[in-house]
DNA sequence: AACGAACTTGACACTCATTTTCATTTAGAG
DNA sequence: CTCTAAATGAAAATGAGTGTCAAGTTCGTT
């Protein structure tokens, strides 16, 4: 009952296919250029959350160089659109990542960076009511979960 | 029945008291000095969460000048000891507060900072099965609620 | 296909929180 | 009191992120 190598990898395809998020260009003034689309690209290419700068690295590497201070925009823009997740790392640097549409957390290797997203509906609506218990209005909320993954958990004895 | 202001005057010194957290000289090698102790003595007085400068700042005006490498020094030690909180801000900022003893999160008031400690048994329970179930290990969590206080709320109509 | 206004890019200078360096001062054991 | 490891703080360094602006690009219009 093992699932076949090759079933795994179409799921693999299906969920790049899904994961897939270009710029927004569709307000009127948005253009698309060739640096955004390198940008999404990588995105989807990138399984975790990675810094501007690892995925300015990423983008020379593979040749479509775009300049920092374009990737940093890029980046902003993206995040402030809905269309990336960001998250800011213990040492304060923000990094990123292409996540589901749904409301989800995420369970963060803090060894290799291995991300796994996760739901939790009585979390939500705890947040929801121990805010309106104190009469805060307008809120958002941040829920991370950082420890070893199983590979990592195994590597180190 | 409102509560005397006697009363709420008393209340607020067993806070403090309680709040009352020194630097954590107990190992061999440490040592007390007055700058520790001038930051132990803000934190104590501040309600809530403050960046290192600005409590470098309130020791300035308070007549306790303390270096400011002292005083990122200071609240680094003490954060590493678990005898103050620290959180990002959004801006990745990291921000003190001297808090209760027990695990818990906070509800943060994004205009003014007033900050609220709150518990939720469930959601420590949620963490716990959803990293379990993911085989993750050594876990641990960051929970936060930003939003308008009542006050701020009220403010801004 | 060519035009041009608005949008975008990226090299570079700059900001500012935090860290490092290191000469000087201080706590506290003996 | 003396001595020395620990601590301080002024100054320089670091580094993520931002502002600037001349040059390049996109895309609706002609
Ligand atoms: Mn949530
Ligand atoms: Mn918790
Ligand atoms: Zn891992
Ligand atoms: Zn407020």
């Amino acid at each position: 009952m093992t699932t076949p190598a090759i079933i795994t990898h179409s799921m693999n395809i299906m969920m790049m296919v899904t994961r897939t998020k270009l710029f927004p260009m569709t307000s009127v003034g948005i253009r698309s250029t060739k640096q955004r689309t390198a940008v999404s690209a990588a995105l989807n290419e990138l399984e975790d959350f990675r810094s501007t700068q690892e995925i300015h690295e990423y983008l020379k590497e593979r040749g479509d160089s775009v300049g920092l201070t374009t990737v940093y925009r890029t980046l902003q823009a993206l995040s402030a659109a809905g269309e990336v997740d960001v998250i800011l790392r213990e040492d304060g640097e923000s990094v990123y990542r292409l996540c589901s549409d749904a409301h989800h957390h995420h369970l963060v290797c803090r060894q290799c960076g291995h991300t796994v997203e996760v739901e939790g509906p009585t979390v939500e609506r705890w947040a929801d009511s121990v805010s309106a218990e104190h009469g805060f209005t307008d809120v958002s909320h941040t829920l991370e979960i950082f420890g070893l993954c199983a590979n990592c958990s195994a590597v180190s004895h």
